[in-house]
Formats: structure tokens, C-alpha cells, sequence
DNA sequence: AATGAATGAGTATTCATTCAT
DNA sequence: GATGAATGAATACTCATTCAT
């Protein structure tokens, strides 16, 4: 049954949808698809998740909205793929950068530096995050993707702490206190559309420092 | 726009609209005033901003809409008293556990304990300010709120450094930090709804512990 | 404003909505546009333009709220269009009715018969241009489709100022005159409901008697 | 019972209210009485009658919106007063202007001449006047008050025609051919807003030789 | 694979009018 | 005489989703 909408941001869930989503598809149709994900990726960056209509990234392409509903099962469907491709890229990132480091500190000092030149130099994958923050629906998305990151990040913590280096204390929790922290400057001292009017270059230098040292001298 | 209509046509927000003076209520006005903050208060924490109705509001106190224009411009408009209200109950706090302490680094720690005990103990306003959060809309008071605490804090930090006690480094971004990681840890490890599932009595202990030293031993 | 929302917040009226751009329609699409433009047509004519409410159109046709807006961009829209329509249908026998006819005071007589005889015969187009009369936002339309008319009357005064059967005096103001007078005798001699109760088949007589001659004998 | 309005513009009649209007006021009584219609009539004139809230004349007082139904049973009915003291306004004007002359022809144009005058001097009685003019409710007010100024003229044609002046026909049509062109060149030439922008002096000369002689040579 | 058409619930806001104090 | 408080119907417009061709 076609129409209406519910208080809050959710459309009724659809229960008969089958997973449709295993078409195997032309080469023309994985195009199409892919198509539909840049212009969505571009909008949902620009304008937010709600700023988005699916009208409108079926008017970018010139296409009907039927098209949309053949490749995906919802707009929030092709929502969550989109936030999973970003958080998949910024693990990569990440990885890439620890990649022949072997002691666990300098891992997590990589860690952080790459996380934020992940974000200054893909602002569109910044707004994407930011934008699921922003609603309780992506959060479970998300926060599967924090988890990985905090796991990752804790496991250092804990070698360090095994050797030493790392002071004793919960390692997740101080993982999520990185994590918490660079999102906030992040949020702060860059921003989304690329114009990087507040950044500041040693930024990441800062980070780490306040990361790893805190306050005290 | 909105039912009625106004200047002939147009429903456009009425740009003439001179907020009717500060109305002056009597007792009972204020009472109602009251009531209608309250029941506000309380939806906007469980359902947010867009899942609350004006009409919820006043269905609540069994009172027709009308009532509720008649002690505020809009619904937006009651949204950000709210807020505000919240963010000053929260600086009070802060200011409240501060007083008396004069080391610089320890009135650092008893604003960070004094935070989170707060978001612990008013999980509603936490979910307000959460809500806020959501919308740029509302943003703009959240960083005027923000901008406060983290010059308070600068002051602290920059009096740290005098004294030797805290290593130098931009105090804005450091205040930065400190807010970034304990609003995160509150995501993480509080509960909105009072049900501390997940709560850690020793939050505050390790939150301070992250902010003060950091990851290093 | 209107119900749902979009980027965050607002209800404001959507700036960005860049008519997306002109539809194609189908067979199926363009009858059920021309219903809507019919019911709306005669809804507008007897209930005036606030008396007709978009869900009134809709009921009329039994269709969702929707359908109105897959067509028309606002109600305001559509009665533009047909208000461009009636003034369009006007002109056209105005010109109709002078064709042939060379001799410029005779054109002008012709016009003005044609006017009153249009009038009379369309009462719902009358009705349509007296609504339009009764609204700021609509003058602008009039106005053009009333300046057309002018300078069409004016080109033949001055063609008849020429040949001397037409006085001297300013053109414009003349069409005008006329313009105004044959509104008048409109308003009060003929009833948009079709029932002629005070109509008098003389009139197209007496108001060209009065335009071209005035009172004196 | 309060509250709520109905579609096109009136709320409903409210039978029971006795005509309390007959009230004796106090000094103060007629003082207030005299404000609220000062008030009124400017707001009318400035912003229409839908552009005028009971509240907003009230505001301009500074007093409750009690007061207003104290000295007027509805906002209709205030309007009413309004418009009658304006028709009345131009009657006498034109009276005034015809005083002390004989010929009826004469009479006619100093009638004009006065009206015009009228319109251009006293902008706001013009406003009100055109804001009846849109609305349906008080169209009745109008037409009344047309019809006397209509039969007041036809007289004065009677008169023409016996005397032989003023070519044979129907009186009070030429009479409403005379009000017609004038209201329509007062509309077009006139500003309501006192900004004589588009004005010009020789109007009512023009205005009094098309209905006069009309436009043949 | 694609399209155009249809659905319809959902909501902020205005304002004439009344009435208990 | 005056006030503040309350009423509540009325309405334009959006958009995720479906479906017959």
C-alpha cells in the first residue's frame, strides 16, 4: 500500500520486499546501479539524508522512480550501503597506514594521523557519517563500524599495556575516548565542503598529542 | 504553511508577526506556561523533536492548540528555551562542582566528573541536548552552549600551562578534546532512558584518567 | 506550512524545487490534467479561489492529494493558468470579432460587443476574472492581459485620432475608460450564475453609446 | 462557542449576540470607541481586511482583545462602519461640490471632478473602499452605496435629456458608465499609498470629457 | 528494465470569538 | 470596563513507495 508516512523519519518497513537484492545483473543494469550510488552519494553529502529526495536522484539522472525501486530495496537500503562503503574505506585507510609499523603506539599514532587526513581529503565521506550520526536508524551501522574501529584500535592498547607503554585501564573505553575525541575535532576544525577555511595543518600533530599524553605535562 | 490565511492568500510565515510584546501571564498563565514546558520536555527527550507534535503537546494537558501559540511563538522557538535551559543546568553544574577548588587541573576534573554525573542523572536533558544535536537548525545554540564550555576551560588549561602543570599546546583544542571524548563516552556508556544497562560507576575515573594523562604510562 | 518535511526542520516553502523541469506526459496523464483543470475551473468560478481547497479538486475527482501535485506545481499555479487561459479566450473573440472590419471606430465597437457578448456567455470565466480582481497576488496577471487589451484598443484611437473621427486626447487613458465602464456594466448587469436575472440585450447598445459618445447629446 | 473559522472568509453569524450596540458610553467609553476605529481604519487601509487581525488593532491599543467586543460585535461590523462612513465621506463631497450650481450638465462634472479629488486626497478612504470591493460580504454595503451616488447622477441625467442636453437612454446606466470609468481610472492612475507616482494632474479634465463626450470627434 | 501515475498520512499555524475573573 | 486565557476548525504541500503498462 503506496503513500503516507509515519511521525519521526521511518516509512513503514517493508515486510513482502523479498530480497530482490540478489538480481544478478546486465552489465548496462550494474551501470545503472552505480549511477544511482554516485548521484546519491553526492546528494546525501550536499544536502543530508532528509534533504534528499529519491525524486531527486532520479531527476539527476533523468530517470523515473521506478528505476530506483529496481535497484534498491529503500532509500534508507541504499542509504546503509553507502554509510558501509565509507566506514569500509576508512578502515582501509587506516590499515594502509599501520601497514609495516610494528609497535603498537606508533600503530595507534598512524592510526590517528590517517584517520584524519581520511576525512579532510573526503569530505564527502565526512558529511556521509556525520549525516547518519544525525539519525537513530543509522546509529546500529555506524556503531558496528565504531566497534571494528574500537576492537582494532583496543588491541594495540592492550599489546602496549603489555609492554608497558600503555597505561593500565579499560582499553575499549580508551578507545572510544580517541575515537570520540578526533570525531569532535574533526567536527570542529574541518569542514564539510572542502573549503578548508578553519583547518589547521598540525592538526593531526594535536591530536595525537591530546590522545596520547592528555593534558598534563 | 499553515492552516488560515493572512494578507489575502499567503500562507508564508508571517514575516510581520512583531513577537507580540513579552506577554505578561497571571498566575494561572504562568502555570499553564509551565505544564506545556514540562509535557514538551518530557516528549521531546522519548520521541524527538519531529516525532513530537504540537498537538501531542496539548492532547497531553487535554488543552486545544491554540493554547500552546499562546505562550510561544513555535514550536521551534519553545525547542531552543528548552535547550538553553538544559545546557545553563548544565554549566551550573560544572560551575557548582568547581567552586572552592582552586588548582587548575583539578577544577579540569571536577567539571569533567560533574558533566557526566549530570548526564547521568538527567538523562532528559541529555536527550534534549542529543536531540539538538540531530538538527543544524538547533545547532547554533549548541555551539554558543559548546564555545562557553570550552572557553571555561581554556581559562583552566591556559593557567595550567603557567603553572607548569599542563604541557603546552592550543587550550582551545585541547578543551576540544576533553568535550569530544566525554560527550562520546556519554553516547557510549550512558543509556537515555535512566535504564543503566550499560553504565560504569568508575566512568567518570577513566574518562578524567584519558583526559588528564592520555594513553601513555 | 504544509505537512511533511525536508532538510532537517523546515516546512519553509521549498526554494530549491527547481520545477523539475516539464513533464511528459501520457495520454492517461494529460486527461486526467485536463479534469483537474476543469473541476478546479468550476470550483474556482463558484466557490471563489479560498473557497476551493486543493482537497476539494481531488475529492471532486476522487484521487489522492497527490495526483493534484504530480500536475501542478500549487494551487496558486494552476489558477494562474487559468486565469491566463480566460484572458487568452477573451482576446481571441475580441479579435474575432474585428476581423474584417477596417474602419477603426467600428473596431472598437466590435470589440466592445464582443467583450459583454464573451462575458455573458462565459459566466465562468468572469467569475474566474473577478477572482482574480479580488486578490493582490493575481493583479499582476490582470494587469498584463488589461494592458494588452489597452494597447490593442489604444492602436485604434489613434488610428481614428487620425482620421479625425476619434477627439484628441490621451489613448491609453481612453482604452481605459473603456476598459472600466464595460467592467462596471458587466458587474452590474450581468450575474456569473448564469441566470440572466438582470440581464438587459441591449447592453452591448447602450455601452457602446456610452463609450463613443459619452452623455451629450 | 469559540474558535475555528470557515472556508472563503466568514466565521459564522452569531445569532444570539443581542444588539448590545445601543450601549451608552461613558466619555472614556466614546474616546476608546473613537480609537479602535482610528486604529482600524488604518490597518484596513494598510494591510486589507484579511491583513488585519482583531488582534493586531487591539496591540496597536495596547488593550485586550475583550475591549474590541466591547464597543463591536464582530470585526465584520466594524468593517461595515468603516465603509459607510467612507461612502458617506465621498457623497458629501460631492454634494458639496455641486452646491450652488444649476445646470445639471455641470452638476455631472463638478460630481466627477469632486470624486477624483476625493480619492486623491483621502488615499485611505480609496483603500477601504477597494478592500470592500474584493469581498463579497460587503459587497451589499457597496452596491447600496453606489446605488445612491447612481441615482443621485441619474437625476441629474434626467434632467439633461429634458432640457436636451444629454442624449436619450437609459439614466441609470449611464450613470454606472460614469462610476465605472472613474473607479477604473482612479485604480490605474492612482496610488493607494499617497506616492503620487503615477498620477497626473489634468485627470479629472480627461476623465470628465470621456464621459461627457466619449471618444468620437 | 523502465516509466508515469497514484497514494495519503502527517502537521504547523492563524484567528474570530467567548468568557470567567 | 477590561483582561488574559482558551477554542479548534481549516488547509497546502511532501515524499517514500507501489504498480499497471
Amino acid at each position: 500500500m503506496p503513500g503516507g508516512y509515519r511521525k519521526g523519519l521511518a516509512y513503514p518497513p517493508n515486510p513482502h520486499k523479498v530480497s530482490r537484492m540478489t538480481k544478478k545483473l546486465t552489465k548496462r543494469g550494474s551501470e545503472r546501479r552505480e549511477q544511482i550510488v554516485e548521484a546519491a552519494f553526492r546528494l546525501f553529502a550536499d544536502e543530508g539524508y532528509h534533504g534528499t529526495a529519491v525524486g531527486d536522484i532520479c531527476d539527476e539522472l533523468g530517470v523515473g522512480k521506478g528505476v530506483f525501486y529496481w535497484y534498491f530495496k529503500s532509500k534508507d537500503d541504499l542509504f546503509r550501503e553507502l554509510l558501509r562503503t565509507c566506514l569500509q574505506r576508512l578502515r582501509r585507510a587506516q590499515h594502509q597506514a599501520i601497514e609495516g609499523t610494528e609497535d603498537p603506539v606508533s600503530r595507534i599514532e598512524q592510526g590517528i594521523r590517517a584517520s584524519i587526513r581520511f576525512y579532510r581529503e573526503e569530505p564527502g565521506y565526512l558529511a556521509v557519517i556525520r549525516t547518519a550520526a544525525r539519525y537513530d536508524e543509522f546509529s546500529g551501522v555506524l556503531h558496528e563500524g565504531q566497534a571494528t574501529v574500537v576492537s582494532d584500535t583496543a588491541i594495540h592498547i592492550k599489546q602496549g599495556m603489555s609492554s608497558g607503554k600503555i597505561r593500565h585501564g579499560d582499553p575499549d573505553l580508551m578507545a572510544h575516548g580517541i575515537l570520540g575525541a578526533i570525531y569532535h575535532f574533526v567536527e570542529i576544525y574541518l569542514d564539510t565542503n572542502g573549503s578548508a577555511e578553519t583547518d589547521r595543518p598540525q592538526l593531526e600533530d594535536e591530536a595525537v598529542a591530546f590522545c596520547l599524553r592528555g593534558l598534563l605535562a
